[in-house]
DNA sequence: GCCAACGTTGGC
DNA sequence: GCCAACGTTGGC
């Protein structure tokens, strides 16, 4: 089992919205960059956890935990020119680009902000892509041992600083 | 709203 | 294949 982090846009689509999904589970579509995709299609598994982070907002950070539940698909948003996400190069025939459903799992007991994962730039959290300088991708791997370093991060008081 | 980082596009 | 122009991302 491996595991991601996924960037959304709170106003755009968040973990509460995922919350509220019949089921508690949507499609994740609208990943319209060549590396990301290639993490959708090729590595995603059922079974597979992602940390649901909120990117672009008053507190940037991982808010929860999802499962992904289906593997990739193509993303039929692109199909549609009436669609934000509507991309005139991909097709039926031949799509380009591909999405894969999850669940919500979980909410962290608070927001692990992106300040606080800064904390840790230097030791734990090294090698952890999100805190590569300008790193925008919005689909990534995270190691186990960061994965489990995060979810401790969880349980801890929030930082007075930070 | 600003702007640095970075991906994509397209002329050559 | 090079690279300037342009668009997007996303923290601040």
């Amino acid at each position: 089992m491996a595991f991601w982090l996924l960037k959304s846009e709170p106003e755009e689509f968040s973990l509460a919205d995922l919350f509220a999904q019949n089921q508690r589970k949507s499609c994740w579509d609208g990943v319209r960059n060549y590396q990301a995709r290639n993490m959708l299609r090729d590595e995603f598994k059922k079974g597979d956890l992602a940390f649901f982070y909120h990117s672009n907002c008053a507190e940037p950070g991982i808010a929860g935990i999802v499962e992904v539940v289906r593997e990739a698909y193509p993303d039929h948003t692109a199909f549609d020119p009436a669609h934000a996400h509507f991309d005139a190069k991909s097709d039926p025939e031949n799509p380009r680009w591909f999405m894969v459903d999850v669940r919500y799992k979980r909410k962290l007991k608070r927001v692990v902000t992106l300040k606080e994962l800064r904390n840790y730039a230097d030791s734990s959290l090294s090698e952890l892509l999100l805190l590569r300088r300008g790193n925008r991708l919005s689909v990534m791997p995270v190691k186990k041992r960061e994965w489990d370093f995060i979810v401790g991060l969880e349980k801890k008081a929030r930082p007075v600083d930070g």
